[in-house]
DNA sequence: ATAGATTACGTTACGGGTAACGCAAGCTTT
DNA sequence: AAAGCTTGCGTTACCCGTAACGTAATCTAT
């Protein structure tokens, strides 16, 4: 078993050494920063090749004051299917403009955010990439501190750190709302979860209770659970709701995971849906149109919003001017999971 | 708007100057290798808290020979939930032990791969945890003249770089073909996709077709498109199956997405499941209970996959010396878009 | 032919930490 | 009280590239 230390690397000096040239010389020829001649260029592609020498990034960024290629990317979790989204459109984008990502689950906590920036920070990446309006006190210090772009995602916040992509909750949840009772649907359920950074949920409630109430209705019920969004949380959250609230004719559920749940769940009880309950999703996740029935559900391109955030920060790294805020918009997908006109 | 350059970033030497000692100090008490007095630590962390002092990680890296705490880790794509669960588990045991994973999204290429290797390396990364077993000739010049830990995961391999993490995939496909011929399917399709490193999908085919026909059934229609293996190719992919082969009586598919897709095809047609056609998955997605049917498929625990890479990975960093082969397992998940018994 | 410009390199210093070593002051031992 | 040890801290050198500068050789202009 060999030892994982006592790394064989060839450093720059080898090379040059071994084409005979100095240090500097071979380190043009690698950067095509010109000053050499053809035979020089030869002489050193020659050795790197024979010697399989790999630049040192590290001694690249801590020499100069070039900044490293490095972005940080927080993401509350991975299990939900948004972010994942979210996430593969930063990083295909960071990727095409030679960027890495350096990736921190949060699980949707300051806690571990807060350790997680301090890590990365000790990096020295070029920028960072937060899902989350809300942070720490430490965190938001050491983000100030650290003078680096910052590209704040998921909730659009008209006062950012430096930059802001996503969208607005509240109104999304206000689209649902209205357009619920415009089917009319007057007594209504809400299943989601609580946490830290949570925000965004909860505004989107606040949205919808807004519209409902503005339309002449009530969100009779609201679960808030303390749990992951998704699947079995919207079972049982389902089963919850309904057991001590039998009266409400439709549910609004924080994403699509959660309404599929809650669906499962009037299913299994013999509901028809729509006809005896509607549900409502958020999200329009690939999935939703597994079912039978397409669900009714908010429609968020997550993957343009990834690109769309790594595209800011590309931006901000090249010191073009960048807007603020950039909202990514959505759009409300009627599904048949809920009635289509208004009952007479 | 501020440059994001000119980082006001402190230094040990500023801190040192601030506290009236040596950066040799300073550099002891931060790192807590003792040589200090109480009175010298208090000065140092008084100066450290109030300048805002994050320490250098490129610079510790550089100088000494201590490795980074960086694991680079290649992924496919995220859209494919099985790979999302995997990072999951890589990441938070990782995280757990200090480590950054620095994500890579291959598109399941080589070309991408090589590249990204090339990337990941020139940073000095701890270690790499790859998905899947087969790398260009190139990337395993890389690999190998690192002398780094690599953990290849996903595809059990006998003869891996360094370490194994995986499930034999040819033996999940044998069980699902003889299960399937122990229910008196005879006649049965696939649908699936191709790329360069999908050797896995390849090898559960390959199990499949030798259980079936050991099973004295034969596998009519093999279906690899060149898409994505998710919901959409599985549909229009049945389609095209069932286009041409009308007799099939069951049809496997590469994952759990398309064997949805496929339902979605069948329920749309008509087509009642399982009795005029079978339908089997593979990776028991928690979607997977979405539907009132359960899916039959095949059952791996993708995030303890990554979690055991993780600690793989760990235990070489450490070390210690560690299994080069470690089979994670998998079991039969028995659905209800099978029939049940042999019929009559 | 000679001054001035250009080309093709080499030399030096530096960045932010750390290992290795040096050394003075305080403590113990006999 | 002298020798030996320990403690606490400073000094120096180094890691691997790059910026800035220096210089010898070649080329151009007059």
């Amino acid at each position: 078993m060999e030892k994982p230390n006592k790394s064989n690397k060839v450093s720059l000096a080898e090379v040059a050494q071994a084409a005979g040239v100095s240090k500097m010389t071979a380190s043009r020829v690698l950067r095509g920063s010109g000053g050499y001649s053809e035979k020089t260029r030869k002489k050193v592609m020659a050795q790197v090749d024979l010697l399989g020498y790999l630049p040192n990034r590290l001694a690249t960024v801590f020499s100069g004051e070039k900044n490293s290629t490095f972005v940080g990317v927080s993401i509350p979790e991975l299990g939900n299917e948004v972010f994942t989204q979210v996430l593969e459109g930063i990083d295909r984008k960071l990727g095409s403009f030679g960027h890495q990502t350096v990736l921190g689950l949060t699980q949707h906590t300051h806690e571990e955010e807060e350790n997680w920036i301090r890590t990365v920070l000790s990096w020295q990446p070029a920028g960072l990439i937060l899902t989350g309006r809300s942070h720490s006190i430490r965190s938001l210090e050491m983000l100030r501190n650290s003078g680096l772009p910052i590209v704040e995602i998921w909730d659009l916040n008209s006062s950012p750190l430096d930059v802001s992509v996503g969208i607005n909750h509240f109104d999304s949840g206000f689209e649902m709302g209205r357009y619920l009772i415009s089917l009319g649907y007057r007594s209504l359920g809400y299943v989601g979860t609580s946490h830290d950074t949570a925000n965004a949920a909860t505004a989107r409630l606040d949205g919808f209770t807004k519209a409902v109430e503005d339309g002449g209705g009530s969100v009779r019920r609201q679960l808030c659970l303390h749990d992951t969004a998704s699947f079995y949380p919207g079972f049982y959250g389902t089963e919850q709701l309904l057991s001590t609230s039998q009266d409400l004719e439709c549910v609004f559920y924080q994403n699509d995971s959660m309404a599929f749940g809650g669906l499962q769940f009037c299913t299994a009880r013999g509901m028809r849906i729509p006809e005896d309950i509607g549900i409502a999703g958020w999200g329009d996740l690939p999935i939703a149109s597994v079912l039978h029935k397409r669900l009714t559900s908010i429609h968020v391109s997550h993957l343009k919003l990834g690109q769309v955030a790594a595209e800011k920060m590309i931006g901000r790294l090249s010191g073009e001017s960048v807007a603020t805020c950039n909202d990514i918009g959505f759009h409300l997908m009627p599904g048949s999971t809920v009635r289509s006109n208004i009952p007479v």
